[in-house]
DNA sequence: AAGACGAAAGTGGTTGA
DNA sequence: TCAACAACTTTCGTCTT
């Protein structure tokens, strides 16, 4: 019995998953981190933004729900007060719904206003609860999921108690807080798209990312070539094989040490345009250069570097 | 006409004195 | 703090298909 609602629940995950609308294929794979569902045998991108489906726990039977239920909405790191404190009904109703009397109701009306108040007292809430909303907004602009934003959210809490706000924009933070999440999870973002996505300029953006890594102490690996491809690739619309092409011929640059000094976005363009060729879904320069940032004379200089030192003939 | 090529000059970041 | 430097960009004329 219990056994049969465990399979129901299965059947109902696993249905909502679809073919791949290109390809017709079932071998999809979910990205969470990305929020995306992915097509493993041509790429493509399926679902964009997607909610994250993931449950909190797993209950196999119904007085097991029960006691793991709980009231209330869980806590958040984008509510500026975690969601956790009180906020007083405009109703003038009592909780049987009647009404309530006149002297009540103007007892009602100050605590309102004080609880409002006091709810968003300081500099630090107000702050927050003008932040938060922005991050979550671009954070849905990218696709993050959930856990992402929470992220986010918890480093641009963090740099406010650094005091790093005094005298930056709150723009300019969030935009920080975000392009640090995006790294340190290795998306693949470039500091370009994540500029556009917000409102900060490109110069403002790096200094703050500087200052915010650097007094929380964050220790970010250098970002690799290969964290880009899948991003690029998929805008590409270029099929998985070429995917894999292009992080061997990765592999290999690296090992030549072609890779060090070098732009890591320059240089995943230009093994992107080499396996393209290679695969016979060749792409120009150009049309690379506007999805990975880089200019076509960059991709140019990268990918002669990289057919010469691993001995590929490219042909246009 | 489109795409690739490469030279020349300018820009912003890193490094080392 | 400043100069030197490598990587990268912008611009533009030329070549190839």
């Amino acid at each position: 019995m219990v056994n049969m609602a465990i399979d129901e629940k299965e059947r109902q995950t696993v249905e909502h998953i679809v073919k791949c609308n290109e390809c017709d294929s079932r071998n999809l794979e979910r990205d969470e981190a990305r929020g995306e569902l992915i097509c493993n045998d041509c790429g493509l991108v399926l679902e964009n933004n997607e909610i994250d489906m993931g449950q909190e726990w797993r209950v196999f039977t119904p007085e097991q729900g029960d006691s793991l239920a709980r009231t209330g909405a869980p806590s958040t790191y984008l509510l500026h007060d975690k969601g956790l404190s009180t906020t007083i009904d405009w109703m003038n109703r009592d909780y049987s719904g009647k009404r309530i009397s006149s002297s009540k109701r103007s007892q009602y009306h100050r605590m309102r206003k004080w609880q409002q108040r006091a709810r968003t007292k300081n500099s630090f809430d107000r702050n927050l609860s003008q932040a938060l909303p922005e991050i979550a907004r671009i954070s849905e602009n990218l696709g993050f999921a959930k856990g992402l934003v929470e992220e986010a959210s918890l480093v641009y809490r963090k740099s406010l108690e650094k005091n790093l706000a005094r005298g930056r924009s709150i723009d300019a933070l969030v935009a920080a807080s975000i392009y640090l999440v995006c790294n340190r999870n290795k998306l693949g973002r470039t500091l370009d798209e994540v500029c556009s996505a917000t409102r900060v300029g490109r110069k403002e953006l790096t200094k703050c990312y500087k200052i915010v890594k650097q007094s929380l102490g964050v220790r970010m690996e250098v970002n690799h070539p290969r964290d880009f491809v899948p991003s690029f690739i998929s805008k590409l619309g270029l099929p998985s094989e070429v995917q894999s092409l292009t992080l061997d011929i990765l592999a290999k640059a690296e090992q030549r040490e072609l890779t060090y000094g070098r732009s890591p976005t320059g240089v995943a363009a230009a093994a992107i345009y080499i396996a393209a060729n290679i695969a016979g879904r060749s792409r120009t320069q150009r049309e690379i250069a506007d999805v990975s940032s880089v200019t076509e004379v960059t991709i140019r200089n990268r990918y002669k570097e990289l057919a010469k030192a691993l001995d590929i003939k490219v042909e246009n």
